[in-house]
DNA sequence: TATGAATGAGGCTTCATTCAT
DNA sequence: TATGAATGAAGCCTCATTCAT
């Protein structure tokens, strides 16, 4: 007997867990696939289970939204805790955006969480709040350190971010999985106190990719 | 002769003429307004006429959107030709992005057309060439002026201007019409070989603005 | 010929009209044994008609509610006019009220409408305005004529009418078409200066009928 | 023998127990909030116990409300006792009437249950049977005493006493906790041998609230 | 037996597209 | 040809009741 749990479970319980989990993950599914407005009956029926069900577990969207994300969050937060860290406060912001940007491109899910409020996503507003503390203390440190313009306001850097960061699914769609480091780099290059000295990461778009990548945005809303 | 063209149908080629021109019309409002996702059935009734009138005009909501956007495209293709004849490459980029950005704040069929590649839109092939020519021509003179740096392709602006340009509309409802400036400037100055001297435009934006701004971009698609 | 309607009547106009009357009657007929709140899937099953078709014609339950009822209602307006005209303020009053509630018990739906003030149901307020100016008149000519205690005003009737109008149809479901009259006459008596000569119509409930019309009265909501 | 009769089952006969009366508090609650259709549900997550543990325990919502009601009830019939005792009939069913209006205007649960018969609910048949002897005997006194009206009879009461019981929510909700007194006293005076000697109590509607009172009512159902 | 969970059915509303005159 | 109308399909949500442990 490695753990008393398992033998306690009463009734039902194995079984409605066994089901939220195929939510959760049908919804991550649907999510990371189709975005956060994805219907809700899509990720019921990709569940094999009827809506009311989900229902159940998950009275609102934000709800299934907020268990489906939450662990997937506390990665970005931690990488937040490891940027803070760094030396270089430059480097450290660099390499930390590098790694919210590689959740942005994989998933349309983290990616319209993390570029959007969403109302009543309860972990939502902790991650929202460690990345801007994150920003805010590496900017402030960046300043110290000459290597961050005066003026850039953490809120100029999250905006940026994520517009920036809305467009990367389209921009992976078209261009690769790396496509979205460029103009990373150049939002980032509009940020330092000092010119840029290094050359730009990952080959620069041809038309026919922006084309597509632009097509693939669609419409807003 | 006296008559046009056609005499079999009297009155008929004139009626449809200005069916056509009221639609368009309406149509026009809806998509300023609403957006290009905007129901048909709005469109036509605004323009009080049948949809199926609609649809016989404009089999697709693309050939629609093309025939509104055709005139009005026009006006920022001018505003490019003005820009490519400036003696300094980068103020008349500048200037164009700003040009630019006006239409994208005040409209969002412009903004969503702009900032997209409509499958079908035939007008708009013209306009987004136009536009990277604009850019393109610029960009390569700046790049002798040595005002740009050398490895920004006209895509690499094109890009950034869709990401930033589509934040616009919920940037100005949540933090003012001028609002957009200061993102632009940002990015502008991560395209310039020199460092920025200019200080940045319009007031940063508060975090409850940002908050706000981000809450209206909503969930993609 | 004998109009020129019917020959102009262009297109589908014919089909439609058809349709809109199907509609109402059949809202009409489900009004009347359902009451106002009945689906409204129920309604276009029930004419044989999509319910989007409906939802065409009748944006708002409100609208479809006002279409049916419209005529139904100047019905009781005229007796309202015919009442004001009474000599006898007190025999104008009772009269009124008698054909009220004649209205009353044959139709759920009228009930509804009368005893209850839906938002958004524009015929509506035009018989509440004038069903409350016809009392108001009769019971002020009423005081004059020694017939009307003095206190009592307009909104104490109406208030009381609409109370006991509201189960009139358990009443007359559970002891006959006429059961109404009995309560009616001892409201009426209530409001009189003097007391009461007449006899009470309608023969009193037997306690096996009280029960059964307590029973269809139902939860509340 | 110390403990309980039945021995086969030790703590689980007291649980059940302890769990009927958690469910009949729940409902309690939850009936004079919301009425007597309230979701099962509701009622079952505000005691904290499986819905299904509420339908063993009660198998119909009328078993769960006669339950729920059982007790309380006593007490009116106890103001029924205390009012036949009444030297004056008249005053005797005045007072027991406000007494159980009283009660009709706090509780939306008493108020369904007073105003309705339930089919199904065992204990409801012996309060309106003591209702009805009440109202019975302080009738049949009052008309020896020549204070009440000949003709009238305890069903005539009773109907009234439903017809108005159940617009008391509405009423109060829009004029105030005694706004009931009025068009009580209205009814009380058509039920009056002698001319009404007293002025209404509490102030008349104003229409405002007459009209704010009718909404309130909603349609039937 | 007690229980949490599952679900089918019902209700509302919107819209793109097709139909029938 | 021009048109108003029709509709199927999709999305949302709630609740009474039954199921399976």
């Amino acid at each position: 007997m490695t753990g008393p749990k398992d033998t306690t479970t009463p009734g039902r319980r194995r079984d409605a867990q066994r089901n939220r989990e195929l939510l959760i993950e049908a919804a991550h599914d649907v999510f990371t696939e189709q975005g956060l407005h994805a219907p809700i009956d899509v990720i019921a029926r990709r569940a094999g289970i009827g809506n009311a069900t989900l229902y159940r577990h998950f009275p609102t969207r934000a709800a299934l939204v907020d268990a489906v994300f939450r662990d997937l969050l506390t990665g970005t937060m931690a990488a937040g805790e490891e940027a803070r860290a760094a030396e270089d406060a430059w480097a450290g912001l660099t390499g930390y955006l590098v790694t919210v940007f590689s959740g942005l491109a994989a998933d349309r899910g983290t990616n319209d969480l993390m570029t959007t409020h969403l109302e009543g996503v309860e972990s939502l507003q902790a991650v929202h709040a460690h990345n801007r503390h994150t920003v805010e203390l590496l900017l402030s440190r960046g300043r110290e350190q000459g290597t961050v313009r005066a003026e850039v306001t953490p809120e100029d850097v999250l905006f940026a971010l994520a517009a920036l960061g809305r467009t990367v699914p389209a921009l992976t769609a078209a261009a690769g999985p790396d496509a979205w480091r460029r103009p990373l780099a150049l939002l980032l290059d509009g940020l330092r106190a000092a010119p840029a000295a290094a050359p730009l990461p990952s080959p620069a778009l041809t038309t026919t990719q922006l084309t597509d990548a632009l097509q693939r945005l669609g419409p807003q809303h």
